[in-house]
DNA sequence: GCTTGACCCTTACGTTACGTCATGCCCCAC
DNA sequence: GTGGGGCATGACGTAACGTAAGGGTCAAGC
């Protein structure tokens, strides 16, 4: 039998948290002592454990309750099902958390290149948060099973990955310019290197799926006919020279 | 002169919020009906999106009325540096909800193999919690450069990421498989197509970085000695063959 | 002039998971 | 018996509003 302090440091948490829990009824003391002190077993602590696993994936105290008092009846919100409730929840939540991430990463771009002034940056995060909300235009190059793969890829996407991908791309573009400039052969060791680095940035896009790459391809191809007015302007400042492309499929093909 | 609805209307917030931002003194009417009725004009409009902008990067209100009052006095945190430490604050967030992500996703593996009872499923996501916070022993195999990539990269890592990542290493095992099985020649069109998606995989992790590709060849190398008791049990059992690893290198040295 | 409905005001409680006092009893050692 | 530490209950504070509750205001219709 261990009073309150010391089975709340077995367990780590605060005496503040067992009474909370106490008069909530999540995790009441099961003894009293005749003074009214808490009184609490060893055993108590594997409950005490459940009950703290589940707050650690962010489910509600109330949900807490219902899920460890009524041991999955008829209609009740299993454990199963509530784990992935809360996994679409948190997803969301990422996404949210992305997207401010990007607007944030943009709008210090905006502030940096020429310390413009401050109210025309709240202008370029409220862009970016329209632009967040309609942009699929890409859609018809590729096929619906790429679609999907796309897709699913995108629910990943974090802006700093974002934002290292267009730096990787911007080195290679670089490297290739120089090699250009040096008159480097595509089937040249340093030509071939080239190439797989390159290679290696598109797959992190393609995921090695043929159709995201053919769809990938189109969408190149037709670039010509991009709408103007949707292609964010960052994205049309990274796309590869011709000649890059033609250099790589060069190598490629030795 | 615009009443209080028509107001929230074209700023597409509620009343009630109105109310709030006066009584906090964050946007306080400036014009008052003789019946007490608060009145705004258009000119307010770009005030409060300047507000809502920043509540939409989660900037606390508290925060956002000392970042609008006081126009970047001295030794106050300006707008670049609330947008910094949002990141941050932002990126940590994520990387928690990461972590429960990847969780759950373990225990779910764990409720779905055999409908293990569930105080098992308990102990495999404290078992997680745990691993979460002391892994780096693969450190050593890095240069600091790849390290500080890696890091990084890392940053960026979600679990669902890794869910798709560990099903497309699969799919391939699978088809490297078959081609051997099939006696298919590395250097053969079939062969080449394998590489090559293998390649797209590797490089979703390496990036194109050599230093960190060198490290990742050194790692696998070495895997004989790696700590037993540290190592995942599901990347054991996703490591590829060595024969695989033949025949890509066959492969890609045709 | 009066009612009616739409709109406005202020006040205040509810939400989440506790942290942080404040007040007062219990227990053990000196 | 007294001092100090542990315990209990009660209550307020937190962030950003939602949601009544109770009560004026305003313009239109009768």
């Amino acid at each position: 039998m261990l009073r309150i302090q010391q089975f709340a440091k077995l367990a780590n948490v605060t005496v503040r948290t067992l009474h909370h829990y106490d008069r909530l009824g999540l995790f009441p003391a099961q003894h009293r002592s005749p003074s009214g002190y808490r009184l609490y077993r060893l055993e108590d602590l594997a409950q005490l454990e459940r009950i703290l696993v589940l707050r650690y994936l962010g489910i509600p105290l109330k949900e807490i309750a219902a899920l460890l008092t009524h041991p999955s009846s008829a209609h009740q919100p299993s454990l199963a099902e509530t784990l992935d409730r809360q996994t679409t929840v948190l997803q969301e939540r990422r996404n949210g958390i992305n997207r401010v991430l990007t607007a944030i990463a943009n709008a210090r771009q905006h502030l940096n290149q020429q310390h413009q002034p401050d109210w025309e940056l709240y202008q370029s995060i409220l862009k970016e948060i329209n632009m967040q909300e309609n942009q699929d235009w890409t859609a018809k190059y590729y096929s619906p099973e790429a679609k999907e793969a796309i897709e699913q890829h995108q629910q990943q996407w974090s802006p700093d990955m974002q934002a290292r991908v267009t730096a990787d791309w911007q080195q290679i573009y670089a490297d290739v310019q120089s090699a250009l400039d040096r008159g480097v052969e595509p089937t040249s060791p340093e030509g071939q290197a080239l190439a797989d680095r390159w290679m290696a940035l598109v797959g992190g896009f393609t995921r090695g799926n043929p159709q995201v790459l053919d769809g990938l391809n189109k969408l190149y191809a037709d670039r010509a006919n991009w709408p103007a007015d949707k292609v964010k302007p960052e994205i049309q400042q990274n796309m590869p020279k011709p000649e890059y492309m033609a250099f790589v499929r060069a190598a490629r093909q030795k």
